[in-house]
Parts: structure tokens; sequence; C-alpha cells
DNA sequence: CGCAACATTGACAACTCTCAACCAATGTGG
DNA sequence: CCACATTGGTTGAGAGTTGTCAATGTTGCG
């Protein structure tokens, strides 16, 4: 609670509390306590870096409002994109126990990021156990994405693993409240989605082209619309649960 | 300290303080605690589901010698492995704050595992935080293997790929502690690598010949060595570092 | 207007898959 | 001891998916 930063009292920190508990359930004090953390907000232009490769961070960044992604760049220069992250999200929360960076996070839409001190987040953790097993938890549901991916990566084919990936954004949208009712609109290029499904630009058009005469998308300039959720989570085999969005499930003793 | 649960203190986890070692330095205290762990042992034969999809474990297990996979089912009846786990391992520690499994835990080899209850992992994190941080710290590494996984099967063809999961599992052996010398010895089916790296059984086959070809490995029925760590290094571009495995870098505050 | 970034297209090459055999090692029952 | 089944490795041929290259639209913006 120091001078100049802001107290998440004031609401900014509302995404975070929104998503952790949509892992976890809070007593009125841990809520209390998780919004009264200190955190210094800053805006951020599209495409730019906010933690690199390498780097040893002493804050942990709160996505607040627009999307994030974290990626690693191959030996020729090629970007791989290994995660999207929504508001809500604390894209490098691992890094509270793994000192260095091995990957890039960076703002992909123009951004606002809200960063807490590791050292107000360890005093959490010491503070209210229970609260540090939503968090722990948190970076273990990211784990659990990212085992999805593998899945998706190494045993679809682009058609289906963009329909899984369009699935997954929704479900993940739609937990923290945002997503506009069915369609979800992602201003996301068609280069960055390659990037992440690792495909080639101009395949991903193509795939985006044969979605889209399969009338399960719409998408104009760089929006993609969904039109058909159930049509895509088949194509997709998308089954949520590895998600684990809910709430009143908990492992932690009683 | 049942009656019927072995004690660790008998020096079966080991292998479970030897890698908890590789990602964090432990007091005498604390590694005195995790050896006194309660901790029954259990042979597996080869292919046995341990935990399957679906289900809520109230313990976590240890590898304490042979391989472990992970994978999932897919629609088709399709099976991915989604990763290999080497004595020391805790594959299902996400299970600690994640109730039900997304996925399949397995005997690959033949395997002795060590089942910990979550009540004494729980008791032990309350008492020992730095515990609890190496601990969580076990998971983070999972997950940042889980990244480079992603990497791999979306941006490497299937020979750089293969190079890849052998310096891995290479440098995974060694840190702790096995590993003879120079050349491994990986007990694994060209199905399950197939499975794992997300090609078919055909191109597994092709690619395996393609690397003995150029002098990289030797394979004699189902054992992989290697024989040029530094070629496939270069093929695979494997840069250790998202291991994690450095004893004396820590986050956690002093 | 003209640049810059992104989307789209066509043609061709490369990678990987599937299918369908066949071979080799191992283990079991007769 | 051999016949046989089973598992896993190997091979060839043809097809399908995806990548690359290069060019052409299209859109937004200074």
């Amino acid at each position: 609670m120091g001078i100049r930063v802001l107290l998440g009292r004031e609401s900014r920190n509302v995404p975070l509390l929104r998503r952790v508990e949509t892992v976890a359930a809070l007593s009125a004090e841990e809520r209390e306590a998780l919004l009264r953390v200190p955190m210094s907000v800053r805006d951020l232009p599209p495409r730019t870096d906010i933690l690199c490769e390498g780097e040893r961070p002493e804050t942990c960044c709160v996505v607040l409002s627009g999307y994030a992604i974290r990626y690693k760049i191959g030996a020729e220069g090629d970007r791989h994109i290994i995660a999207f992250h929504v508001p809500g999200d604390i894209p490098d929360l691992q890094s509270l126990h793994l000192a260095v960076m091995d990957h890039t996070l960076a703002s992909l839409t123009g951004m606002t990021a809200g960063l807490i001190a590791h050292r107000d987040l360890h005093d959490l953790n010491l503070r209210y156990p229970r609260l540090a097993g939503a968090l722990w938890r948190l970076t273990l549901v990211d784990a659990a994405v990212f085992r999805e991916w593998i899945v998706n990566l190494g045993h679809r084919d682009a058609l289906s693993r963009t329909a899984h990936f369009l699935c997954e954004m929704h479900t993940r949208l739609a937990s923290v409240g945002l997503g506009n009712g069915d369609a979800i609109e992602l201003p996301i290029s068609q280069t960055d989605l390659a990037d992440a499904l690792g495909v080639s630009a101009v395949h991903m058009n193509r795939t985006l082209q044969e979605l889209r005469a399969r009338k399960l998308i719409e998408s104009n300039g760089r929006m993609i619309m969904a039109r058909d959720w159930s049509a895509l989570a088949a194509l997709g085999e998308f089954d949520p649960a590895y998600l684990h969005i809910t709430p009143h499930e908990r492992a932690d003793p009683a």
C-alpha cells in the first residue's frame, strides 16, 4: 500500500477476483484480501513485449483488459505462440516460483496490465493458505490448457485444431463474464493464429475459408465470429473439462 | 507413520528427494521432513493404468523406478501421450489442487510407485512453506516442459522433434543421477514414441532410420541409444533452460 | 495519394499418412 | 521340440495435408 501504487480496492483487480473464483470458492475475508493487494496499472499498446525470455521479474502481471500472448522465438527467428490470455489471467504467475522466464510475455491487442509485487503475493500466500492453494490451482489450470494444446497440435489437423481453439477461447471468455452471448469476436490476425496453431499463414487462411464455407464461423478483416458452436465443438472434439472451471470443486481438505 | 505404510526413512523416497533438490535448495530439516513422509510402495507391470481420466485421487504417485506416461484418449480411441516421467517425478502432483484428473496416468515399463496421501502433503506444505514452494515449483517445471512440447509439436518436423525429445529425456535422467554416462537407453516402443511425438508409427520408424543413417543414434529392438548429443541438440534446437534444473536458483524471498 | 499490414490465390514441392504387406523376436500350448 | 499367435519393426506405393514462393487484392491510415 505504497504511495504511487493504486489500490485494488478501487475495483481495478475485479477481473482477477472473478478469475480466481472460477477455480475456487473464497471466504469474504480472502476475497477482501485479494482485492486489497497493491497493484500498479499500466496501459500498453498492441504487440508490446512485457517480459522477455531470460528476465527475472519481481512482479506478476494481471490482464485487466485486452489480450496477452506468450511466445518463444525459434532458432531461425520464427515465433511460436504458446498461450493466449484473457482478462483476469495472470500469464506470468509461474514467475513466483520459477525465477527466470523461459518465454516472452507480450500484449496482443491494446491492453491494460496490473502489476503485483512478488513480495505481496508471497505475503498473501503465507497469510491465507487457501488463497495460496487457489493461485497454485490457477497455475495448474494453465498447465492443463497446455496439455490440451499438446493433443491439439499433435493429433488434430488444421481444421479441427482451429475449431478447438475457438471453442476454448469462447469458453474462457464466457467464464469471466466476457463474450457477447453466443458469438465471440477475436481481434487476432491470421498470422498470429497461424503461429499459435502451428500452421503456415497461407494454410491458416485456407482453413478459415473452409470454416466459413461450412458456415461455422464468419470473419471479416481481423474479426472472427463463431456461428455454430455445437458444430465447432464436434469438429474440434472440444470438451471443456480440462479448463477446470467449476467454482465448487476443490481438492483441498475442509 | 501408520502400520501398513512403509516409511520413507527407509530411503525409499530418495528419488523424490533428489528430484526436489534439482529445483530447490532444502534445509536439513526440510530434507528430513520429506524423507519422513509416509509412502506406500507398489510394483506395477508395464502398461498399467494407475489413475484414469475423471477420477478423483486422494494420493500422489512418485515414480521410484521405471517410466510412467500420461495420456489422453481421443474421440476415435486414439491415444495421445502428453508426458513421460522418470524416477523422482510426481506425475500427478497437480491432483493436490485439481480434484479431477483430465488425463490418465499409467506405467510404461515395469515400474515401482510410491503413494503419498494428499493429506500428508498438505500437512507438509502448511508446516514447511518453502517445501510447499518447492512442490509448487515442480508443477511449474512440469508446465514449462509442456510449453516446450507445444513448440516441438507445433513448429518442428518429425526429425528434429525426435531429436529434441531424446535430448530432453537424457537431460532429465542425468539430472536425477540416472543415465549411463553419455548414452541413454530408452525402452520405448516406436508406437509409443509415435503417439507422443504426434506422427504415425510408420513415419516414426522412418524417422528413426534417418537418425540412425546420420549416425546420431543407435537402436536395436526397443532400445534407443544416443550417439552424438551435440548433433542431436543442434538438430532439435535443444536448450535445457526450460527444464529449470538449477539447484541454487530460487524465486522465493530469503 | 501512397504506404504498410494483412488477406487471398495459384502452382508446385515437401512432409506425413494410410493401407497392406512382410519380417523378426518372443512366448505358449501341444 | 515345433506350430502358432502376438507384438513390434520394416518396406513400398499412392494419397492427403501442409509448406513455400510469388504475386495480387484489400483495408486503414498518415
